[in-house]
DNA sequence: GTCTATACGCCGATAGAC
DNA sequence: GTCTATCGGCGTATAGAC
């Protein structure tokens, strides 16, 4: 039973993802510690190295894709259920954007991270891929779509949802990504399957995202 | 009059280049100088810092990008020149891979540097978003293309091209991203501006890229 | 231009008191 | 669980000989 709201160490785990989210993959155990104003060797009673509070914040992502870009039971995926995994999903990869920016330098003297960061990958494309699947073969559009185009598709819009985060960055004028931002983002990878749905359908998912962006009264 | 063939500064910026390549933004000035085989200060009688390799790397980058997609006098761009934009952009970039992946970090604290970056980030889309015109306006295929819609595209494919190489280091099997994996990341570029030119174009566009990675003998 | 030697600071990590 | 104190290593950078 804890008395705290939040432990030591759930608190160890946020820091580290805001700091590296502001300031890359490369902040060092000392200043999340400095931040959280604990000291050095508190943390490492929680965790046993800088490498181990990575690795569950790459579970935490993970974990947080996957319940986010899941299929529904229904294996229907309709204009709002769409809506709900460009928004959640890039809201998501938003959050961890360090993650992916920095996985070199990280993956890159821990073997097991990079085992991970590998399977991340894979799943995060065969998510991506099973709801493209869906929604192409729902609304049949101008544009027609193979397997195997769905597979490229999703490998381009993976890349494309992973690398915005960081990309919107060197856009942004006040210190932050705006709303103004967000949106264009998911407007952007919306794009990318519009050749491929009916002109209705893609007009309705745009007026989604640009609801959900007014509906974010704190931009993230 | 130099008596050797590359001057020790010349080796510098290669060897940053190449190490950071593999291994990301972060590597040292004393692994540069041991990899090099010379002493941390005879590095330092060539440049002042670190801060002014990592920028005179970015500057190469912009200068070899510029060259490279730079709109040819006739104002034309056919199957032909488009290869060559694809697969000699998609080189630039892969040889530069640290510099887009570590952007963050390396820019953090070197605002010169993050003020170059922004301009290579502009220049960069707005070269693609000139040939992307050029080609949609030629080539007019089953989906209108707007103005709007090409400063779009150029985006999306702007951080396609600069995130597929780092995103394809984790698919590579033998150490190295191989021409099969070339191969596929130059199709899956081609792929986003397929539905907006007619089929046959596309597809010559496709063989000229295939042909491209054939005569790679070299993987890089 | 290139070297050796060295100063300095930061970070990861541990020992041991409370 | 949390602290203080501290060690060792590595990376940047400088001084000064050759």
């Amino acid at each position: 039973m804890k008395e705290r709201r939040v432990s030591n160490r759930e608190r160890i785990i946020e820091t580290a993802i805001a700091l590296m989210g502001e300031q890359g993959g490369g902040v060092g155990t000392s200043q999340i510690a400095e931040h959280l104003k604990i000291s050095p060797g508190n943390l490492y009673y929680h965790f046993a190295n800088r490498e181990e509070i990575v690795r569950e914040v790459l579970r935490r992502l993970r974990k947080e894709l996957s319940e986010t870009l899941s299929l529904p039971a229904s294996g229907e995926v309709d204009e709002a259920q769409l809506v709900t995994y460009y928004s959640e999903g890039a809201m998501v990869l938003w959050r961890y954007r360090f993650m992916v920016s920095s996985a070199l330098e990280l993956t890159q003297r821990d073997p097991e991270l990079a085992k991970e960061y590998r399977e991340f990958s894979i799943e995060g494309m065969d998510m991506v891929r099973r709801i493209i699947q869906k929604v192409v073969t729902r609304a049949p559009g101008a544009v027609h779509a193979s397997d195997k185009d769905c597979v490229n598709l999703a490998e381009n819009m993976w890349v494309l949802w992973n690398g915005w985060p960081r990309h919107a960055e060197f856009y942004r004028v006040n210190e932050r990504v705006d709303q103004a931002s967000i949106a264009h983002g998911l407007e952007l990878i919306a794009m990318t399957l519009a050749p491929y749905v009916d002109e209705k359908f893609h007009q309705r998912v745009k007026r989604g995202l640009h609801r959900f962006v007014e509906g974010l009264s704190q931009g993230l």
